[in-house]
DNA sequence: ATGTCCCTACGCTAGGGA
């Protein structure tokens, strides 16, 4: 079984590229992120002409997120509990499986934009109700699986110029700490679960010709379960999408599960 | 050194967000 996550910055502009992303890896379940579009602009039609279901969080302009599955997904469920927010950041559903059902989670952690800012705050005040939930949803299901975009290079490895980028937002000590949180829950960093080219990344700025030079950050992750997290026999980031005519600025990372 | 891409709006250019 394969799960993956692309943020694709605008499902408008990029569809194309995730169906034929989708023809080339017929993957079990993709969650995307940054949809940018309104829950009724949604291209449920697209996904279903080549066999796919979809549940999804969608809002005008900014964040949305979706689980793109082969099987239909059930209990959908859209943000943190207790959590007052209008940004569509979460989109959990349970998906049938083998040997029980798995709980997906796309997610889309906020970016927090400058230590010590508003969003910094707001970003901080959201991985904590994230864990809160994810705590509970763990006893709920136990296999279970988050994957998404957050905004967080856990490690100096994940980071191009770990000098250049020392304290700053996506890498200060309080965001790597709220990802340490997530994996004291138990959850693994499925990616770092095996041996890995260095210098890999997810992300790569649009600007000062970032992905020629390979200048990224790894800030999407597929997170798992305990219970999930040994059936893990590879994970991988698809680079070459970053080299698309029109592309995202991120990669789908992709989990292989046996 | 604020570079690119995507979105929206009293729209054809500027500003927010990443």
């Amino acid at each position: 079984m394969k799960l993956a996550t692309w943020n694709v910055n605008s499902l408008k502009v990029r569809l194309p590229q995730v169906l034929d992303w989708l023809r080339a890896h017929p993957v079990d379940a993709l969650c995307l992120q940054e949809l940018k579009l309104a829950d009724d602009q949604f291209p449920l039609q697209a996904f279903a002409d080549i066999g796919y279901h979809a549940q999804w969080a969608g809002q005008k302009t900014y964040n949305g997120v979706a689980v793109i599955s082969r099987e239909p997904g059930a209990d959908p469920q859209r943000n943190l509990p207790g959590f007052e927010d209008h940004q569509q950041r979460i989109i959990a559903t349970t998906l049938p499986g083998p040997s029980g059902p798995l709980r997906v989670i796309s997610a889309y952690c906020p970016n927090g934009q400058a230590v010590g800012s508003d969003k910094y705050a707001y970003k901080l005040k959201w991985y904590a109700a994230l864990h809160t939930w994810l705590a509970d949803e763990l006893q709920r299901y136990p296999r279970l699986a988050i994957l998404g975009d957050y905004n967080i290079a856990p490690a100096d490895e994940d980071v191009h110029d770990p000098a250049k980028w020392a304290g700053q937002v996506l890498v200060s000590e309080p965001e790597r700490e709220a990802f340490e949180a997530l994996t004291a829950l138990g959850l693994s960093d499925a990616f770092r679960q095996f041996e890995q080219p260095p210098k890999s990344y997810t992300w790569w700025d649009y600007r000062q010709f970032s992905f020629r030079r390979n200048a990224g950050l790894r800030i999407d992750h597929v997170l798992l379960s305990p219970a999930l997290s040994p059936h893990c026999v590879a994970c991988e980031i698809d680079k070459q999408t970053r080299g698309n005519e029109q592309p995202s600025d991120h990669a789908p990372v992709i989990a292989t599960l046996e």
